[in-house]
RNA sequence: GCGCCCGUAGCUCAGGUGGAUAGAGCAGCAGCCUUCUAAGCUGUUGGUCGGAGGUUCGAAUCCUCCCGGGCGCACCA
């Protein structure tokens, strides 16, 4: 039981006896730390939201509601009633302490949700879903980290999460894929051929048409054009993916689930779609195509599920893709598209709302794409001339933990400059060294001491000996973690978590270079604190997929 | 033209779903190593929250309009 728990529980009761008339939907209200050290370390706002409700001052109120408090003996040192009518709650010194036994018990897991309302929620997020046409490249990389957070987030906070990746292994780009690895290989045959229009111009389509004619012999290219194609076209998707999960895999991305377009015709759920759309009568057939009427459901535009060859616009699988997951028992569908799909958000919307899904099934996170930045200047990267920067190449100069947490510490829908040379810098100018080290720092104490932190617990120890401005500063840090954790997933946001990371990291080097720990009359608490203070930020690293070593 | 995202210190960005005097980090300036990592710490300068209205006890946050930037508006994916 946190402040978090047992202050707002209180305070709901004290609320509820004022009125007969007011029920737990009226309260409405924040709590939460404070800024200012002089409103105590926690605040609420509840007397202001209920002072036009009863017809009273919210002063009024707020003494009202603290006459009636019951929080348990020695709580809190202080309660006060401030500006306008908020109530400040000062912790009880022993209170505050106690942070620390339920870092120390729960270790690993604290921060961890243990109960609530969404638990074993089944909830599936999909990202990265890179066509099979190439190698990642930086923005898949930040879809990455950022859908393996997100996915870190739910599981937190309880939900039983799966992390999926969606081929689209059909379609015209594949199409395009198949042909100019074909005239790559016929070109490395020694005959003339031309990419064809819109097609792959990179090197890595020559590396793979010379390994096919080294393995298959070069008859292969003597195949009839449409066999040929064919068999480019399984040898590049089969290719492509495998190097784009070696590479997710270095990286530190696990899926559960790899899903592919194919398998939706395989199992004739593209047709499944299409019926259930007919039978809730939002198509329509015009000029030889059939369309969904999705303007009915808060498109801007009606759009094409069959076009007028017979082939299927992108929209209708993806609608079936959809459909699949709901019927895999997903309460949610989380997908994370690059901010070039954001166009297509609505219509996507507009289906689901045709099969009579509610709004809250799919949650669409976009993520901006990345500009990378070395030595001053911007590197350019584009399909089209072949020219990239691969996420590979990425993280192999900065080291995965740097990659990862550069792209989580912003907003994902925030544009975002990506400073190579600052990710690959070992000062504390860079904010991931800067919070390793400090996790590091906690673990030298322990080296030096020669004891392991797992052995040192709050037991018998005089934690009142915490007395020190940051050692205060660093208990209600502590204190806030499983509730910053809890609204970082409802939010989505992992941004939140490296935000916190930082400033506990930097009263944890304050309090670290101002005092120490061994052999002062104070060691014992402070080891204490010293565990803890390594375990949350070992806790919120280990969220985002990023190390915490013991040295640096 | 329409839609979505964004505009906060010189720079990069936070700002807990409407709260108290808008915060960090860099950069700048001034300091700190016989000590568990100076791979660090301390102090300090710096703001018309793009602009104008509105909603209310209270707005960076919500609404409207305008300015400026990014992206998207296919019988492509």
């Amino acid at each position: 039981m946190t402040p978090h728990d047992v202050i707002p529980e209180a305070l709901v009761n004290a609320a509820l006896s004022l009125d007969a008339s007011l029920s737990r939907a009226d309260l409405v209200f924040t709590f939460g730390e404070t800024r200012d050290p002089t409103h105590g370390d926690y605040a609420t706002n509840l007397a202001l939201t209920l002072a036009p409700k009863l017809g009273q001052k919210p002063r009024a109120v707020a003494e009202a509601i603290v006459a009636r408090l019951a929080l348990p003996p020695a709580y809190v040192s202080k309660i006060e009633v401030a500006g306008p009518g908020f109530i400040n709650f000062f912790l009880a010194r022993e209170e505050r302490a106690a942070v620390l036994a339920r870092v120390v018990a729960a270790g690993p897991r604290y921060g961890r949700a243990n109960g609530g309302t969404a638990r074993g929620t089944k909830v599936n997020v999909e990202f990265v879903s890179a066509n099979p046409t190439g190698p990642l490249h930086v923005g898949h990389g930040r879809g990455a980290a950022l859908g393996d957070a997100i996915a870190a987030l739910l599981e937190w906070t309880g939900h039983a999460v799966t992390r999926e990746f969606y081929v689209n292994d059909g379609g015209a780009q594949i199409d395009k894929l198949a042909r100019s690895l074909w005239a790559r290989v016929q070109q490395c045959a020694g005959r003339a051929a031309e990419i064809p229009e819109g097609g792959y111009h990179g090197d890595y389509l020559k590396e793979l048409a010379a390994a096919i004619l080294a393995r298959e012999g070069r008859g292969f290219a003597d195949l009839p054009e449409e066999e040929g194609v064919s068999r480019c076209r399984a040898i590049a998707v089969q290719s492509q993916r495998a190097e784009q999960d070696a590479d997710l895999r270095e990286f530190g991305v696990r899926f559960d689930v790899v899903f592919s377009e194919s398998q939706l015709y395989r199992e004739g759920a593209i047709d499944q779609a299409l019926a259930e759309l007919a039978r809730h009568g939002v198509t329509f057939e015009r000029d030889g195509a059939l369309w969904l009427r999705s303007t009915a459901f808060g498109d801007d535009k009606d759009r094409v599920l069959r076009k007028s060859d017979g082939t299927y616009t992108y929209l209708l699988p993806d609608i079936a893709y959809h459909r699949h997951k709901r019927e895999r028992g997903f309460a949610r569908a989380i997908d994370v598209w690059g901010a070039d799909h954001h166009g297509y958000v609505p219509r996507m919307r507009a289906a689901l709302r045709a099969l009579g899904y509610g709004d809250d099934f799919l949650h669409v996170q976009i993520v901006q794409l990345v500009r990378v930045m070395r030595g001053g200047e911007e590197v350019r990267f584009s399909k089209r001339t072949g020219e990239f920067v691969t996420l590979r190449d990425l993280f192999q100069e900065t080291g995965v933990d740097a990659a990862r947490y550069f792209f989580l510490m912003r907003r994902g829908d925030a544009q975002f400059v990506f400073d190579v040379d600052l990710a690959k810098s070992q000062t504390e100018e860079n904010p991931v060294f800067y919070v390793q080290m400090a996790h590091a720092r906690m673990s030298g104490i322990f080296r030096v001491a020669a004891r392991e932190p797992a052995q040192v617990t709050a037991d018998g120890v005089d934690l009142g000996a915490l007395t020190m401005p940051e050692e205060i500063d660093l208990l209600n840090e502590l204190t806030a973690f499983p509730g910053l954790v809890a609204r970082a997933a409802d939010a989505l946001e992992p941004h939140r978590i490296t935000g916190y990371l930082e400033g506990l990291a930097r009263i944890a080097h304050a309090w670290y270079h101002k005092y120490r720990v061994l052999g002062e009359v104070e060691e014992a608490a402070r080891l204490v604190l010293a565990r803890a203070v390594r375990q949350v930020l070992a806790n919120g690293l280990t969220l985002l997929g990023i190390r915490a070593p013991d040295r640096m």
